[in-house]
RNA sequence: GACCCCUUCGUCUAGCGGUUAGGACACAUCCCUUUCACGGAUGCGACACGAGUUCGAUUCUCGUAGGGGUCGCCA
């Protein structure tokens, strides 16, 4: 039997890590069997639920590349895949409850299951079997007085209903599992085969929710500079390892690596720094145009434009590996696309400690008015004939021409700025130095 | 309170009776170097505790402690 799997998001907020992961669980389990990966939105509750926060979900799982086979926007045999718009299955689902006898009401009309007070056992993938001793809890109400319904009496109709084969949800539901299988059984039906996964944890081992720091996808990831691909990465190596050589893993290679049976059973906490380490991984690898496409925006916002997508390109990619977050590009690459770049407080006073710096840098000018080729090779070349001209180290040189052509005390290389910028506003630049900064001294 | 899950370096983890307890992130030092990074090398650093079982426990069992979860007309 083909694998039927899903997430089951309810949209009462944005998509959080702990939703995220386990939605690309789920979508890697389908992926690596060729089965079928179902979204499913679990909007019963309507005074918690709005449009926006499902809307915002779907933008986080689209963003994080996890494509869903049926569910909204895609549709599918199983459909509607909101909850809210099918009260008429529910509806048939309960008859069948009560024909069996296994409902009553509460005095204002919530209706009740009983339960069977039986010992029941979870058989689980990655907690093994979990046997809940007959219960002395009351009976759960599945319907409101109003008549729409409860999580748990939806969440097990549709199962059945969408015919799931597993269920891989955070192990937060692990306790109120045995209630779905209870319901299951009322119905005739099989329980599909669970995996509770372990939850993500703050730094201080507390439960992470929606305000925590890199909790929700998109204010945390999408807008703060992070490539989906890591975060993708990042996700599956909290609660499972792959069984490689590399933490650092392709989409590809993590689908075909899956296995449900080896994700772990405790808790993780969550680790920024790691998470960083993991993009800085993947922005470095970027070709200048994939840099460029996914930097765009962020340049922008800084108010950073450009005509020319080549230059643009090759200018951010020259920092791709100072970088660990797209956030981070605009201030080490500002001064490739501006000539009012500022100068920063220590490249002023550097350039102002010491009073041979005015002619080194007009020696290298005069140098490199004369290279014709401008390539990083003649550029290095001109610089180092004019220090040799004036018996100094290019290493005393080269640092003055970086603060004259950028503004900053670090960066890409100077052979690198200044053929990216070309040979007219490298002396431009060098002059405009020597007037407002280095001729100013006192 | 009851029930359920969990417990190896600071963090993520490997380990499935015998290992100098391995790796990654972080941190520190060194090398490389026109800066900052990258890269390379080295170092720091853990089996929660107590009983058992066993020739031998990180590994199996029980207990304790600690952490997390569930017990809603939220999902």
């Amino acid at each position: 039997m083909s694998i039927r799997v899903r997430f089951a998001p309810s949209p009462t907020g944005d998509l959080h890590v702990g939703g995220a992961r386990t939605a690309l669980f789920n979508w890697l389990m389908a992926r690596k069997s060729g089965g079928t990966f179902i979204l499913r939105v679990e909007d019963t509750d309507g005074a918690r639920n709005t449009a926006e926060a499902a809307a915002g979900i779907i933008k986080g799982m689209r963003w994080l590349g996890l494509d869903w086979d049926e569910g909204p926007e895609v549709g599918g045999d199983c459909g509607p895949y909101f909850q809210s718009q099918r009260k008429n299955i529910y509806d048939a689902y309960f008859k069948k409850l009560e024909d069996a006898g296994r409902v009553y009401a509460e005095a204002d009309g919530a209706m009740r299951f009983k339960f069977s007070r039986t010992a029941i056992t979870v058989h689980d993938l990655v907690c093994g079997d979990v046997t809940f001793a007959p219960t002395e809890e009351p009976d759960m109400t599945i319907r409101r007085p109003d008549g729409s319904y409860i999580f748990h009496f939806v969440n097990v109709v549709d199962d059945i209903e969408m015919r799931m084969t597993h269920v891989l949800r955070g192990e937060d539901h692990l306790s109120n599992t045995w209630k779905h299988i209870d319901l299951f059984n009322a119905f005739g039906a099989t329980p599909p085969t669970y995996a509770h996964i372990p939850l993500i944890l703050n730094p201080d081992g507390s439960k992470m929710s929606k305000r925590d720091e890199g909790s929700a996808i998109e204010h945390s990831y999408m807008n703060a500079g992070f490539l989906p691909a890591a975060v993708f990465n990042y996700l599956c190596m909290l609660g499972w390892t792959p069984k490689a050589e590399s933490e650092k893993l392709s989409r590809e290679e993590l689908t075909a690596l899956f296995d449900a049976d080896a994700i772990h059973s405790s808790n993780a906490k969550f680790d920024l720094k790691k998470a960083l380490w993991f993009n800085a991984q993947y922005l470095r690898e970027l070709s200048p145009e994939e840099l460029l496409k996914h930097g765009r925006t962020f340049l922008a916002a800084k108010g950073l434009t450009w005509t020319d997508d080549a230059m643009a390109a090759a200018a951010v990619h020259s920092v791709r590996e100072k970088v660990s977050l797209l956030t981070e590009l605009p201030e080490w690459v500002h001064y490739f696309f501006r000539e009012d770049y500022p100068f920063e407080a220590d490249v002023v006073t550097k350039l102002k400690a010491k009073p041979e710096n005015a002619g080194l840098l007009k020696a290298a000018a005069e140098q490199l008015a004369q290279t014709a080729e401008w390539t990083e090779q003649s550029v290095h070349d001109a610089v180092e004939a004019a220090a040799k001209a004036l018996s100094v180290k290019p290493g005393a040189m080269m640092p003055l021409l970086r603060f004259a052509l950028s503004g900053q005390s670090r960066g890409p290389g100077v052979t690198t700025i200044a053929h990216l910028i070309g040979k007219e506003k490298t002396l431009a630049r060098i002059e405009r130095a020597l007037g407002e900064v280095v001729e100013n001294a006192v």
